[in-house]
DNA sequence: GGATATTTCTGAATAATATTCTGACAACAA
DNA sequence: TTGTTGTCAGAATATTATTCAGAAATATCC
């Protein structure tokens, strides 16, 4: 079950990491290979999940998005989390991220809306009709040095 | 300094946001537009920096990156935070996020290593090194439900 | 309002690329 | 050996990116 990778394959997947929208024929002309082979590589690197979509990185403050927050969640059924509760979370377009986290919290979201308030609108409006959400612990974002879910590529 | 962005600019950055390769043509399509004057507005968003880049999303279990990890670091400088700190800590590759936040924690870092063993000693190893930080506090995740950087695209 | 820039668009030409296909080659197993 | 599988190069062609000239729409200024 496990996808074995050669040396060829974590060079395309460093590439395409750093720019998805590399052309086939310039990752071919890197890797010194025919671009028959390397979309042949690609494509089997999607279908078998390792790439599991391209995207675009898009300037949060350009749309709008000026504000990142971590929230906690505790929810009352301690630790046997339902995943309804993390489909529900899921389910809110500004929420980008719910992890199911160790200890006494349940879950971990990451958050972005234009402001404060909306914020606190969201979490009044959306937060509060989902079951099983005990309490809220929000962590503010002032200023964010890094952002990248730029993987380590291992070297072979 | 604000940029302007219309319902077209939005249209396209939600469609490249969702598939950072999909061709001009295709866009061209979606949008009952010509080509060049898709790649013409795509030219000019990349250069006012509204997309910030194309990335790929890889499985990270199948570059053996099975865990992930959110660590509050505490900075003994206090409230003043030194941006050295967070430029240390935004160098280590394993480190996919740096945010500055609000309340007595100074850094909130994601993570992302092979296992449990190797963060520690990634921990030992690399932010020992690093000077004013007073103590961290690490939370492990067990299972991510969501992740993506997708932005909630406004509607004109 | 009216003249003049400025921006954005279309449409066509061509340069470049993606995609498909055939067959060669190597590694491996029966 | 024989057959199988996987990977590759190279050529053909289908599709696309890119460039350009000019039209149309928008904004700017007097």
């Amino acid at each position: 079950m496990d996808v074995v990778l050669d040396n060829t394959d974590l060079q395309i997947l460093e590439r395409m990491q750093a720019n998805a929208r590399i052309s086939n024929a310039d990752l071919a002309r890197e890797l010194n290979m025919a671009p028959s082979a390397v979309l042949e590589r690609v494509k089997k690197l999607e279908q078998k999940k390792v790439i599991q979509g391209y995207s675009t990185q898009i300037n949060p403050a350009s749309i709008q998005q000026k504000l990142l927050a971590f929230i906690f969640i505790r929810s009352s059924e301690g630790f046997t989390c339902s995943s309804s509760t993390a489909q529900a979370l899921a389910a809110i377009p500004e929420v980008q991220e719910v992890h199911h986290i160790a200890g006494e919290d349940c879950y971990l979201i990451k958050i972005r809306t234009t402001d404060s308030s909306t914020l606190m609108q969201l979490m009044r409006s959306q937060l509060q009709k989902i079951p099983n959400i005990a309490s809220t612990k929000t962590t503010i974002v002032l200023e964010t040095v890094k952002e990248q879910q730029q993987l380590v590529i291992p070297k072979i």
